[in-house]
DNA sequence: GGGCAGGTGGTAC
DNA sequence: GTACCACCTGCC
């Protein structure tokens, strides 16, 4: 983003009829969902893409989310994709009404805590490529990444702004190449991934439409996707609520939260059991608010 | 300066 | 099936 002073923006206008409080819109925009958003430094302002876009999004006094673009895009265009990447054309009273009737302590108060939380329409394709980044690292160095990989090999979408890169152009870097994007182990992963994914000319687009399970077992096939990654990109780049994503903060958080013994299996299967169809949204609000000391 | 991080894959029982 | 441990790199 060190370029995007030197091209001016759009005026901000609002992107749908829904409203986030200060707290959700964060979390939900910084909490490790997505890893392309970086603050501007403005209160509640990111600066970021999605698919072919550049954008600024802010949080009105309304708490109506705003977004702003390079004026190389369409405006009128963008509004329309950044509506559904923030998911606002999801009711999530149902889901949240279903987590409610659960009865667990835990959800609701979690729930309570981020009454507004959503789960961002992510792109599988992105999804895949920054999670395989995200093994044993932290949010700031997976953000660090992402940028560096759409600086190096993504199409541009406004000077001095690139998209992430296709897995056809991932795929014919050299692995010494993406390792300049600091990606250590996970540069020959992320290779040997796009090779495949190329080659068998997988739309990874079809994920959202692939029963969960077989979704689910195709991702296991790829170089750097394990459980862990797999249900993170089910969940935040296929919005499969179903999808229970378990790291180590999840585990100790479960333990804690519900005696559960410390073996993932176990722990998604427990979810499963516990938060019928919305797992991964419960787990979103619930972990939030205990990385955060709410719970 | 050593330990460890929002895991995965390979190997050894 | 389950239990280790190496793997890049950067930050504490």
């Amino acid at each position: 983003m060190e370029d995007s002073r030197q091209i001016s923006w759009t005026k901000f206008e609002p992107v749908a009829d829904v409203r986030f409080t200060a707290l959700d819109w964060r979390e939900t925009m910084d909490g490790g969902q997505a890893f392309s958003w970086n603050s501007t430094g403005n209160e509640n302002e990111f600066e970021g893409f999605f698919g072919g876009v550049a954008a600024r999004l802010r949080l009105n006094a309304e708490g109506v989310p705003e977004a702003s673009f390079p004026e190389c895009l369409d405006a009128r265009a963008c509004i329309p994709k950044v509506r559904k990447y923030l998911d606002c054309d999801t009711d999530y009273g149902k889901m949240r009404e279903s987590l409610a009737q659960t009865g667990d302590a835990a959800v609701i108060k979690a729930l309570e805590i981020y009454p507004t939380l959503r789960i961002l329409r992510q792109d599988p394709a992105e999804a895949i490529i920054g999670f395989i980044c995200s093994s044993s690292k932290r949010i700031i160095q997976i953000k660090r990444c992402v940028r560096a990989l759409a600086g190096r090999f993504g199409e541009e979408i406004c000077p001095g702004y690139r998209a992430l890169p296709t897995f056809e152009r991932l795929a014919r870097a050299d692995v010494s190449e993406i390792l300049k994007c600091g990606l250590g182990f996970r540069a020959a992963y992320l290779s040997s991934t796009s090779k495949k994914i190329t080659a068998e000319k997988f739309e990874a687009e079809n994920l959202r439409q692939m029963p969960y399970a077989e979704a689910k077992k195709y991702l296991l096939g790829l170089s750097g996707v394990g459980d862990k990654v797999a249900d993170c990109i089910l969940l935040f780049g296929c919005a499969r609520m179903e999808a229970f994503p378990v790291d180590t903060w999840v585990r100790k958080a479960m333990k804690e939260l519900y005696g559960t013994p410390d073996n993932p299996q176990k722990i998604r299967d427990f979810a499963a059991r516990k938060f019928p169809d919305y797992a991964g949204f419960a787990q979103q609000a619930i972990f939030a608010a205990k990385r955060n000391g709410l719970l």
